[in-house]
DNA sequence: TTGAAAGCGCTAACAA
DNA sequence: TTGTTAGCGCTTTCAA
């Protein structure tokens, strides 16, 4: 075990070629049953395992994906992972992290191409991000395939995998307009997965519709702690019909502010998260959150890449998952 | 910058040899200015990129960690991502992750080993968790450097970062103990980051030198849902002076399955979360929580591997972070 | 201070 | 069905 093994030590010892213990390690099927079957045993024997990364200078392939996020984004990121790596490894991918800070530094995004472009990853998963576009131009020069996650997208050699939450929050905002219900606060945080600016075009078109014009927006820390208090403040001169969180932390920060003043909810003033988060869960009362299936975005980014990867056939390279709402305590 | 541009280009168009060019790129002080000032022009000209890969090959050195845990640690692997992520980027390190199942398929540890072993990552990080024994002996086998988080650990290419919650789970017995409060209940889940049996020890010691003895341990879910519903149950007919979990998670479930119950907090039973994660927030009241420093553990997990790699001065590759109790509303 | 050349461990024509 | 051989793109002696 001492000296790594190689192809040559297989070969040497099942007297065969190189050439053959290779096609036996890549399935072959012109090898004769007798002879895989002797290398085979050898490869037992002597534990050998093909170095990937001479097979990745060999085939110019690593097989490698990186997946790139900021910071900021992790919680959500964090849920996506699962998927990611269920499907990467069924898939025999591996996968490599990079995450980017928030600060923005000139050179970040160059840095990270850097470091992309040098590992020669085959191709890269990025969420949206406020660098995005950044991001998507530097890596595009170098011809590597690139699926967003969180936003639409599509073109050459780039495929996004994002859910409708315009639609949704357009929804959600023409049914309460319906009755009457037009105080709504947008609450969104610096970093979002998914794009604020959607959502607040779905909340202003559904005013629009109604011929109202939509304006209260309000930008809170993504640290819960600061944005609770924000809130603990906020509600003692404010009230709202309808408050809805780009996050469900948010939310519960909304939730416990409010309450904290005495406000009733849902009664006096519903609550919607976003991302359907076990913090939903937690609060009293219990979060209403739109479900996005996180896990299945994660997986699909991965199967999507692949098959860019493959040439595989693909219907579209730009692909919606289904949101749901989740109805809980805190709205009627 | 439509074929790569190798190492071949640049060392023709800037009429040295490729010995030449490498050597500047990997920051040779032999090389004459003049050359070298050349060298680099013709690389930023080229947008040259040396492949990490062939310099692998050669090098028979991958600058990759990787990093295994099992989905279900993920949520406390995730506050430590921030911190194995900029570390290692500073150093300059890829990592690359890889997941495993809960449900332990047999062969699972060895398909892991067989990806590790593969990719020819230089170290790993592993997690505290059921397989993990199994994962060591494995994977020393083939001698690479194994840096463990969660549980201490020692021995040739072997280090830990861990934190001795066994006292801190012994000081806050004791310090109840000593007030005659003796009524404590342990919630633990099936995979944990810090050793369970580490608490429990920790416990029962506590427990000894007042000669009395601790059984009272309780399984719950890592789905917070779950585990809520078991407590609301229990608490219908139990009731303790102090909760002990293993997670703040459990610990937020553990308040409001007792306050749905009326069960008073802290007045009447007193709850202690771990890792001060930002659920401890959520709650009302808002939970005591065990603080351990997640990020840097992730950071100094890196930072020892990375010493181990490189052979460089290690005081100790057993290196042990401080907890801090944070007090909240849950405790008296 | 520089260059020539032999690997690193594998894949993939091309021959046999 | 198998072997020979030329790469893949870099690092690293050894000479010059």
């Amino acid at each position: 075990m001492d000296k790594k093994v190689t192809i040559y030590d297989v070969a040497r010892e099942a007297n065969v070629s190189l050439a053959t213990v290779s096609r036996v390690i890549n399935g072959s099927s012109v090898v004769k049953q007798a002879t895989k079957a002797r290398v085979l045993e050898v490869i037992e024997r002597l534990d050998f395992k093909p170095n990937e990364i001479a097979r990745g200078l060999a085939k110019s392939k690593t097989t490698t994906i990186a997946v790139v996020f900021p910071q900021s984004l992790f919680a959500h990121v964090k849920d996506m992972i699962g998927g990611i790596g269920d499907t990467s490894r069924t898939l025999k991918y591996t996968v490599t992290f990079h995450t980017t800070d928030d600060i923005g530094e000139d050179n970040m995004v160059n840095e990270l191409v850097e470091k992309l472009v040098k590992s020669r990853a085959d191709g890269v998963i990025l969420f949206n991000n406020e660098f995005l576009e950044e991001e998507i131009n530097q890596i595009s020069k170098y011809k590597i395939p690139i699926v967003v996650v969180g936003d639409y997208m599509a073109g050459d050699n780039l495929g996004s995998i994002h859910t409708n939450v315009k639609q949704a929050i357009y929804d959600i905002t023409c049914e309460r307009l319906e009755k009457g219900i037009d105080d709504i606060l947008f609450v969104t945080t610096h970093q979002n997965l998914l794009s604020d600016e959607e959502m607040i075009s779905g909340i202003q078109e559904a005013y629009a519709k109604y011929n109202k014009t939509f304006d209260q927006i309000l930008e809170s820390s993504s640290e819960y702690e600061e944005s609770y208090k924000q809130f603990q403040e906020y509600f003692k001169t404010h009230k709202h019909q309808l408050v809805i969180a780009t996050n469900d932390k948010e939310g519960v920060a909304v939730i416990n502010g409010a309450t904290d003043n005495q406000i009733s909810i849902p009664d006096e003033m519903e609550v919607i998260g976003m991302f359907n988060t076990t913090y939903a869960l937690m609060s009293k009362p219990t979060l209403t959150s739109i479900n996005i299936p996180i896990y299945n975005m994660g997986a699909l980014a991965v199967r999507l890449l692949t098959k860019m990867l493959n040439n595989e056939e693909i219907e579209s390279n730009d692909v919606e998952v289904k949101y749901i709402l989740i109805q809980r305590q805190s709205t009627k």
